[in-house]
DNA sequence: CTCATGTTTGACACTCCTGTTAAACATAGC
DNA sequence: GCTATGTTTAACAGGAGTGTCAAACATGAG
């Protein structure tokens, strides 16, 4: 086949990752994706329509990768707590929660329909640490309510003393 | 004192306030703005400086209004499931958590300022029912994580259960 | 009634973004 | 080396929002 890509898209959509994660759903342009990407406007608007569907194939890279990285914290000894200490370096190691910024700032449906997605899926594997479906929900909300507390307050030993008192509240009974 | 102005501050600024809650603060417009209160965008500007300061008084009008059913529901029998019944609903019929949004979408250190201001009031309102500052926390925590779930599914029945299981686990011990 | 004061109005110039297009371009397959 | 195919490029026209300004306008105080 002649007339090949010119860029990598790999790359390419991890930087479109980085530029989304940085200035978030809504005010990332067309023109920032370029500029991140290094790939000119057009060739993106030719490669894959548009805004939501390059936000879409990079939302599913940014997924696979928190999944995976959850599962590992949750086969620790601690799960729970290896768990939320991994979401709170997340949060607070950068650019906030990639996926509740989402989650509030995204209108389109697919967009909203991919970040519950993750969220059931992140439910799933919490269920074996929680002992149950609906504590899993409980800990999926906390860490929701983590990601917005991070954007108030942006203090990472606040978010981790909250989530102590869950963890140990969850586990008491 | 002559040259009067010639539209209502209060009625302006709570249909200012809805404005905001439906489209958010970022996407929110001046243009949006002259549209929904009826008064025009040049006036608005001479009135108050910008979408900022417009935002700022109407969110006070919110948070006070917010604050005030909050305290109403902790003073019920069972504070707890009173307030998170509120919330939810609040945040239910209709347009989604005004302040979980706003936290989330705003840049602008004033809004942001604002935001942390009401979320430490609700925090103190909270310390009596929960025992401790901590459990306050984790409660304050948990209405913007169920802020974020209501995006994401939609579903008050969901988000009660998540409560109750939260209200449940800190009451156990 | 008059006037000074602050308000309203519509228009202006500007910036930023979008989505498309035609022409230039690169390259795999023959 | 040609050629057909898909890609890149820069430019275009259009839409939406911003912040400002001078002129028209109301109205309380005198």
């Amino acid at each position: 086949m002649a007339g090949v890509r010119q860029f990598d898209e790999d790359t390419a959509l991890q930087q479109a990752l980085d530029v989304f994660w940085e200035r978030g759903w809504q005010s990332t342009s067309m023109v920032d994706l370029a500029a991140g990407t290094g790939v000119q406007r057009g060739s993106l608007y030719h490669a894959y329509g548009g805004k939501e569907q390059i936000f879409l194939k990079a939302f599913d890279r940014f997924a696979e990768s928190f999944l995976s990285s959850a599962a590992t914290a949750l086969a620790a000894k601690q799960p729970l707590n290896t768990f939320f200490d991994y979401c709170i370096d997340s949060i607070t190691s950068g650019r906030g929660c990639f996926s509740t910024r989402t989650a509030v700032e995204a209108d389109a449906p697919a967009v909203r329909a991919a970040v519950q997605r993750l969220l059931d899926d992140l439910e799933e594997l919490l269920i074996p640490a929680t002992g149950s479906r609906e504590a899993a929900r409980l800990v999926v909300t906390t860490t929701r309510g983590l990601a917005v507390l991070e954007r108030v307050y942006g203090d990472p030993e606040r978010l981790r003393a909250t989530a102590r008192t869950l963890v140990q509240a969850i586990s008491s009974p």
